[in-house]
RNA sequence: CGGGACAUAGUGUAACGGCUAACAUGCUCGCUUUGGGAGCGAGUGAUUCCCGGUUCGAAUCCGGGUGUCCCGACCA
């Protein structure tokens, strides 16, 4: 018998793994706060996994943290599979890399945030990295020996949006997943941005959102005539889409014309689209050599020549995905984590136990298994509705109830339905998933 | 950046230009209670966002700021 979840996929953060709810900083709201309308910040503030210093300006809470750091997990195991390196570059940005490729202007990135020195010398908080990246790698790249190279960062962005929206899916400051390719060619490049496509869909899918993420054609980047994004389908979006369910495939509205059709072999009339608000949680583009010849990343090729390095760049807005599986995975009562990301795998509810739960709780931490541990002095409405609220896969509790009867009750938080087990089964069960 | 709405204890709300700014919740203490945010009692907690103006008198009216949310434009 599975109980939904599996301790050999869970990804640990090393922050923290079990925890027992009367120590956690952090308390649940009864009401939602009032300054917010999104769904994933209402949440995400009642349960305390966050909280708001400014509009667009998130801090993450130890819960919010556990999640966000899971989230961070899967892409990184994703990519160090495809050979992804990962780095972590500067929040502070000198002035001339960013006017070698014009980027600097105020007229051309209206959202930069600025600084200065002391002595008055101008800097940047940046809002993404091709240039100091690009720059970087001069130290690095001088060979079709050394290429291609994929380097990634988990990295604060600053922009100035003009509005800030949606809770934690649209920030000032927000942590972006940014990776980069460096290639020898387009040929090169081309065979890693189509690999890239898969391993997006891999992340999507491990975070719970594979069913409602379309990979979705849109207008290019500077260097192609197209690009894709990553769309996930809820009603919380600020996109459009034109999807095909059953072939898995979509358009974003803004960029649908017969031209684009016909440019990616489609046929309307083998089409079956609807249409639905979406959220873009990912982007990949293609760079070519804009980056790389502006800021001189050349190389020597076989034949001694000096080429420009061919590049991309992958993006995923880290709170962004976080906001939007709040934003899918949600009923009246709170939020409904999907296993890989939920902060904990077990929310353990003592009930009067008169210290069975401890044990349990012991046991459970003993086995390796996430659990949070609601040992309050509280009552038990209060801690059922913290449990949904807080929503994580599988409740078990132990009670006078559950005790009088086979041990202990367990529920998915998904289902309606319980089940009163022994704690000997259950504890079986719990090694069998591992 | 264009448009709209709002701003009152930690949180959610109320209060006609007029009494010590009210209620709920939270928090503290006591008693009671223990399977869906229980009950009783006693406490605690506010420069009514800021500055200025009108008025005998301003949470309330006026002006200007600031902040937050929403629509649009722009973006992960």
């Amino acid at each position: 018998m599975s109980h939904g979840f599996s301790l050999s996929q869970m990804c640990k953060t090393g922050i923290i793994e079990n925890m027992r709810q009367s120590q956690l900083f952090t308390k649940t709201r009864k009401e939602a706060p009032s300054d917010e309308q999104s769904t994933n910040a209402k949440l995400l503030i009642q349960g305390g996994f966050v909280h708001k210093e400014m509009a667009g300006v998130y801090t993450f809470l130890p819960l919010g943290l556990i999640v966000l750091e899971k989230i961070k997990n899967i892409i990184r195991e994703e990519l160090n599979v495809v050979g992804g390196q990962e780095i972590v570059m500067t929040a502070l940005q000198q002035k001339d890399v960013w006017e070698k490729t014009g980027r600097w202007d105020d007229e051309v990135v209206d959202d930069w945030f600025k600084t200065s020195l002391k002595n008055d010398t101008e800097l940047g908080l940046a809002f993404t990295h091709e240039e100091p990246l690009t720059h970087t790698m001069k130290n690095f790249i001088s060979s079709y020996k050394d290429l291609p190279v994929y380097a990634y960062q988990f990295q604060t962005k600053f922009r100035n949006e003009l509005r800030a929206k949606s809770g934690i899916m649209r920030g000032k400051e927000f942590l972006m997943k940014d990776l980069y390719d460096f290639s020898k060619d387009k040929e090169e490049h081309d065979a890693f941005y189509e690999k890239m496509k898969g391993v997006y869909m891999k992340i999507f899918k491990r975070v719970g959102l594979g069913e409602q993420t379309y990979l979705t054609m849109s207008s290019g980047g500077s260097f192609s005539k197209y690009s894709f994004e990553f769309q996930t389908i809820t009603d919380a979006g600020e996109d459009v889409i034109l999807y095909d369910a059953e072939k898995k495939i979509a358009i974003n509205k803004s960029d649908f014309s017969d031209e684009l059709l016909e440019d990616f072999d489609l046929k309307k009339e083998e089409l079956n689209l609807e249409e639905a608000k979406s959220v873009e949680v990912g982007d990949i583009y293609t760079l070519g050599e804009k980056y790389s010849s502006a800021l001189g990343l050349v190389y020597k090729d076989a034949e001694g020549n000096d080429r420009a390095v061919y590049m991309g760049s992958y993006g995923i807005g880290v709170p962004r995905l976080m906001g939007t599986i709040v934003e899918v995975f949600n009923d009246a009562h709170g939020i409904v984590w999907p296993e890989e990301v939920a902060p904990f795998a077990v929310h353990l509810l003592d009930l009067e136990s008169g210290g069975k739960a401890d044990e349990l709780y012991q046991m459970l931490v003993d086995e390796g298994v996430e659990v949070l541990f609601d040992d309050r002095d509280a009552r038990a409405g209060e801690k059922f509705a913290d449990a949904d609220l807080i929503g994580i896969p599988l409740r078990v509790v132990v009670s006078k109830k559950s005790l009088g009867q086979r041990g202990v009750e367990v529920k998915k938080r998904n289902e309606e339905k319980s089940e009163m087990m022994s704690i000997e089964d259950f504890m079986e069960d719990v090694k069998s998933e591992k």
